[in-house]
DNA sequence: TTTATATACGATAATAGTTATCGTATATAA
DNA sequence: TTATATACGATAACTATTATCGTATATAAA
């Protein structure tokens, strides 16, 4: 049920690596070889950050890819359905932050479920919101309520 | 990335079903039947959820399956780790639950992505774990902190 | 102008995972 | 004996993800 895809989890490891080297330009060679990727993946994945508005290219010779919006802008969420698409957790739910708050249930009857479903919807989604992408390795000053010490 | 397989989801409209009739039988058929869902599948989640020793099974005419477990027992994180198998957000970190610190990360070199990576999966797991089965249903009396009015 | 390097991107192949179907076996109440 | 129900392996169909390929375009530097 939960699992980043592989483009997903990869665009993480290239916006921290970007967020380390503000100015400098990127290549997805550079990110490639930095953390053993695929090259022809990671290439598309930095392209996809770029559709999504995450980061700016330059084509060129000395072309690469830059940071365009700061990652504590950047909502976990929000990256989520920017990478995946929308995003729900039960078929009978509308996707998380749609705004739709009527559940298109395919199941007969009063499937009295839905309501569980949504919500489970909501709360996940609330989840996903709560974690920026700033958070990027030093979540673990900021862990939430509910952690041990 | 976040969405309940098909069986889960069934798994759980099941298991709210036979929690309104305790005491009662239910079978595949009037599951399937009343909120409109294949049969053949139903039958093979009931089958699941009683290998996960949720539900009992009884064989013959009049057989069927009933509750075995409170469903106040089993947190959300446990379900889908029956129905589904272990859980990891990522690649690179171990199963949520699983009780393994250190990470299998693939990635080379130091990646320091996976200090986030573990920890978001450990956030996700102790949200799954906050939820429990039994708010099936009147999840909205028991929304958690963080939620508007 | 040529060359090397880089992104851009559509097409598609390969793989994996999920979902659905089928056939047959077994149990049991009536 | 019959009707009804679970048990379950095998596999087909479908969907989504992941990987690969080929070609085009842009640009800095020689």
């Amino acid at each position: 049920m939960i699992r980043l895809n592989r483009t997903t989890e990869y665009g993480l490891i290239a916006l921290r690596h970007m967020s380390q080297r503000r100015q400098n330009i990127t290549s997805a060679r550079e990110v490639a070889d930095q953390y053993g990727l695929p090259f022809e993946i990671t290439a598309k994945t930095l392209q996809r950050l770029r559709d999504c508005g995450l980061i700016q290219s330059a084509q060129g010779a000395h072309g690469g890819y830059m940071l365009k919006k700061e990652l504590e802008e950047v909502t976990l969420a929000e990256f989520l359905q920017l990478m995946e698409g929308p995003q729900a957790v039960v078929v009978c739910a509308p996707p998380m932050g749609s705004g739709h708050v009527g559940c298109e249930c395919e199941y007969k009857g009063k499937c009295e479920i839905k309501g569980f479903m949504t919500d489970l919807n909501t709360r996940v989604f609330r989840f996903l919101s709560s974690i920026r992408l700033n958070e990027l390795g030093r979540l673990r000053t900021v862990l939430a309520i509910g952690d041990e010490p």
